[in-house]
Order: C-alpha cells, then sequence, then structure tokens
DNA sequence: TTTTGAGTTGTTCGA
DNA sequence: GTCGAACAACTCAAA
C-alpha cells in the first residue's frame, strides 16, 4: 500500500471533491501537496494573494484531519516525480482543469509519471459536467448558451459527493516550504490589508456563504440580482475560483422556483464559459470571431489609464472599477457597464480591461472574464449586436436608482463617505496621488459621445468590409 | 437535406 | 409615462 499523493491545485476542499473520496476509497495512505509553479507564480496581484490564503486556510483544515499539505515550488513534473520519490508514492491523483496551458502541462504529467510506473489518475468536479459531455447534433460543441442550458438540465448534474469518513497520514511526512515565504500578497502592497476585510476564505466560510445566501437572498434572486447596492448575489465566485466549495454543491442546494432557476443559470455560464474555453482556446487570447482580428481597437492610452485609475468622471463607471480594487469583486451588471464603456465608448482593447480585472479580481477565472469581456466587446461566442452599447447613465437610473451603489464606492460623491469609499484611498497606489477631499473628476467622456463614437467605430469596420 | 425559429443582460425614437 | 419598432445580418441548433 504505497501513498498517494495528492496534487491540490484548484480544489481545496474536503466535501464534494471526487478526487479525494477516491483516493480515500482506496485505503492506502494519502500526501496532500500543493505545489507553486508558474500557474501561480503567473496570477494576478490579488488572485495570487488569495490563493495564498485559500491555500493556507485549506492547509489547517487538513491538519485538523490528521494529514498535512506539503508546499513546494518549481515546476509541477520535476516537483511531483522529486516528491513521489522521496515519500515512495505509488502515483498522484488530481482534479482536472481546463485552460489550454494547465491541459498542456496535465497532460505531460500524466504521460510521463505513467511512462516511470506511477500511477496518474484525473477526476472531474471542477464544473457541474465536463466540458466534453454535452454536444449538439450538429457539431463537436456547443456556441449558444440556450442550447447548452437545455441540453445540462436535460442530462442533469452529478450528486455531490460527501466528505471522506477517513483519511489516513503517511508513516512519515516529507518536509514542506513555508507558505509566508513564497510571499503570495507581495504584489497588493498596501491593497492586501484591505482586501482582507472583504475576503470570505476556506472551505467553511464558503459553506456558510450559501447557508447565508439559500437563507434569503435566493427567492429573490430573480428580481433583485441586477441591483448593486442590494446584497442579492451569493458572492460564492470567490470561492468557486480556488475550489473552496463545489459547484455540484451548490447546484443541487439551491431550491425550485424562479429564485433558484436563475442562479443555477448563473452556474451554467460558468460551465458555458468552461465549454467554450475547452473546445476554442482561443477564446483567452484572440477575437473568437476571426473577422474582428482587424478591428480597431486602441491600445495603451491616457483614457485607459483613466478608467483603470477609476477617475472617468461617469459615476456607475468609477464605483465599478473601485468596488473592485478595494473588495477583489465587482457585481455582474456593473462588470458589463465597465467593459463596454472601455471597449465601445473608449474603442480600447477589450484585452487592456481584461488584464486589469485579472490583477485585481480575487475571483479571477480565465473562462468566464475571456467570455464576458468577448461578449461585451462584439467579438466572442452569443455577443451582443455592434449597436449595444451600454449608457451608464440610463443604467444606473435602472440599477441603481437612489445612488446608493454610486455612494458606497465614490466618496466625492458623498458629504460623509462610509468605509469601502474610504477605503479605496488606504487601497490605490501613492502614486496615484488621490485625495479623499478633491472634487469627483469631469467626465472623459460623456455617454453620447461614447455611444457615437462606438457606433461610429464599428460602422467604419462594417463598411471596410470586415465586420 | 432543408427549413425554420431563435439568439443573457440595450438604447433611442416616435407614436 | 409607456410601448413597440428599429437598430443587421448571421449563425446556430433542432425539427
Amino acid at each position: 500500500m504505497t501513498p498517494l499523493l495528492l496534487w491540490f491545485r484548484r480544489d481545496l476542499r474536503l466535501d464534494d471533491n471526487p478526487m479525494l473520496a477516491a483516493a480515500a476509497a482506496t485505503g492506502r495512505p494519502l500526501i496532500p501537496v500543493f505545489v507553486a509553479d508558474a500557474a501561480v507564480t503567473g496570477l494576478g496581484a490579488a488572485a495570487r494573494w488569495r490563493m495564498g490564503q485559500a491555500v493556507q486556510s485549506f492547509a489547517r483544515s487538513l491538519d485538523a484531519r490528521g494529514l498535512r499539505l506539503i508546499l513546494r515550488r518549481g515546476p509541477a513534473l520535476p516537483t511531483l516525480l522529486a516528491l513521489a520519490q522521496e515519500t515512495g508514492a505509488g502515483g498522484v491523483f488530481w482534479t482536472r482543469l481546463y485552460e489550454p496551458q494547465t491541459r498542456d502541462r496535465d497532460a505531460l504529467v500524466k504521460e510521463t509519471l505513467r511512462s516511470q510506473g506511477l500511477e496518474a489518475q484525473s477526476f472531474d468536479g471542477h464544473t457541474l459536467v465536463e466540458p466534453w459531455q454535452l454536444s449538439p447534433a450538429s457539431g463537436p460543441f456547443y456556441k449558444v448558451f440556450t442550447p447548452f442550458w437545455k441540453a445540462l438540465q436535460a442530462r442533469g448534474v452529478p450528486s455531490p459527493v460527501e466528505a471522506p469518513a477517513r483519511l489516513i497520514p503517511p508513516a512519515t511526512w516529507p518536509g514542506s516550504e513555508d507558505l509566508d515565504a513564497w510571499r503570495l500578497g507581495a504584489a497588493m502592497n498596501r491593497g492586501a490589508p484591505v482586501l482582507a476585510r472583504y475576503a470570505e476564505i476556506g472551505e467553511a466560510a464558503a459553506q456558510a456563504r450559501l447557508a447565508r445566501f439559500l437563507a434569503g437572498p435566493v427567492d429573490r434572486y430573480a428580481e433583485d440580482r441586477d441591483h448593486p447596492a442590494l446584497p442579492a448575489t451569493s458572492g460564492l465566485s470567490e470561492n468557486l475560483t480556488y475550489g473552496e466549495i463545489g459547484p455540484r454543491r451548490i447546484w443541487h442546494a439551491t431550491p425550485p422556483g424562479p429564485g433558484g432557476a436563475t442562479f443555477r443559470k448563473e452556474l451554467a455560464w460558468r460551465d458555458f464559459a468552461h465549454h467554450l474555453m475547452f473546445h476554442t482556446p482561443h477564446l483567452l487570447t484572440e477575437a473568437w470571431r476571426p473577422d474582428w482580428a482587424g478591428f480597431p481597437w486602441q491600445g495603451e492610452s491616457d483614457v485607459a489609464e483613466a478608467w483603470r485609475r477609476a477617475q472617468t468622471g461617469e459615476a456607475l463607471v468609477d464605483a465599478g472599477l473601485r468596488q473592485m480594487y478595494v473588495t477583489g469583486s465587482m457585481h455582474n451588471r456593473v462588470r458589463m457597464v465597465v467593459a463596454s464603456f472601455l471597449t465601445k465608448n473608449l474603442i480600447t482593447h477589450w484585452k487592456i480591461g481584461m488584464d486589469w480585472f485579472a490583477d485585481c479580481l480575487t475571483d479571477w477565472d480565465p473562462a468566464s472574464n475571456a467570455m464576458g469581456w468577448q461578449w461585451v466587446a462584439g467579438s466572442g461566442p452569443d455577443a451582443a449586436p455592434y449597436f449595444r452599447v451600454f449608457n451608464p447613465e440610463t443604467q444606473a437610473e435602472k440599477f441603481d436608482k437612489t445612488g446608493a451603489y454610486r455612494r458606497m464606492f465614490i466618496a466625492e460623491l458623498s458629504p460623509e463617505p462610509g468605509p469601502d469609499a474610504l477605503a479605496w484611498f488606504d487601497a490605490a497606489p501613492r502614486s496615484w496621488h488621490l485625495d479623499p477631499r478633491a472634487s469627483y473628476p469631469q467626465r472623459i467622456v460623456t455617454p453620447a459621445e461614447g455611444r457615437a463614437r462606438a457606433l461610429a467605430a464599428y460602422e467604419g469596420f462594417r463598411a471596410a468590409g470586415q465586420g
């Protein structure tokens, strides 16, 4: 009975973890390991900080079950091979992920381990269903959400598996590195203590979040989810990102009725993004529609910088960008508004916006973000038509009528700014020279100008016979 | 094989 | 204030 290495990546949970359940069922000693390779060190600042928190929390919950999380730095393959040698492990188990680089890495790991006589087994559980399990009769994968959604419901979502009752430790533990020495939060500078006020870290916190959502907000989810000042959403994307909770656990916990159904649909969107990324990996890096490759997006500019610094003078846009900088998250509706503003009103490349999201979001997920940005920009699957330009004023009037959300995050708009608005001045770089007493900036572009600019750009592109 | 209905999230304008 | 149409044309999925 040689030990098994459990290579944890984004499945940092005991519950609803098919890999862990399968490993426990073997009755063999288990050695959990987390490897900080380029997939970790290459994360954006906020996500890297948050990953460190997730790892720390998971290490504690393994401790409580008599196991340890062994930490190692370096490229995954040699690190795992060395650890297997060191511990006499007979194999490695892990939960599958679907980014192209990750798939390449994991395929090589699997092949190499097996060629050296070690077991290598991967498991599902990161998504509701595997990206290849749903397909239309007419082709290999879905390109439109609604048929995907119908097919998902028809197929059904596997039940979550319970946390294993018994986990067997090895006779001796290999050495582990020190998480603090990895300095995963280093790039956050002043932002880390601010983010820490908002983050809800670890499996227990994720379960509590789900329970809180199910105890109230879910019933009004369909009506309230678009209003960013309301506590109407689950906030679980942060935890799903690190696998602190499993999507199948969430799916099966939600009630029937319109609130639950609308919420499950959002979970299905997460799966749809993974489905698209799996079948068309260029979703992450290039215009998904090839005919959009030549669209005249602007690159870096003063207006792009003003957008990042939440100084566009458009209150709903700035509020969203400040919410993201301060809390590591942004309300879904506002994500669309800020993305539309950047890509359409400012004709700036969606990758510039996506890169900023990657740096700021604690719920950063490449599939969901690439799909979302390309959807807004018009270059993506099932994309918004070019004439669909969000008017930030109209959106604010519709979804933040009282201005509560805008005042919540913009100190200059409130005589007595609250803690969320002030937090931005604590978190943002000193080099931005921010002053809470300064007056709120003028608009860098009015909604009318922005709309005209966007429509003209798209019209020109179409007239040039490319769009 | 061909046909047909449908497609996350909007805005504006004019009746 | 409310409502429907226009804003394009195309691709996708399923019958």
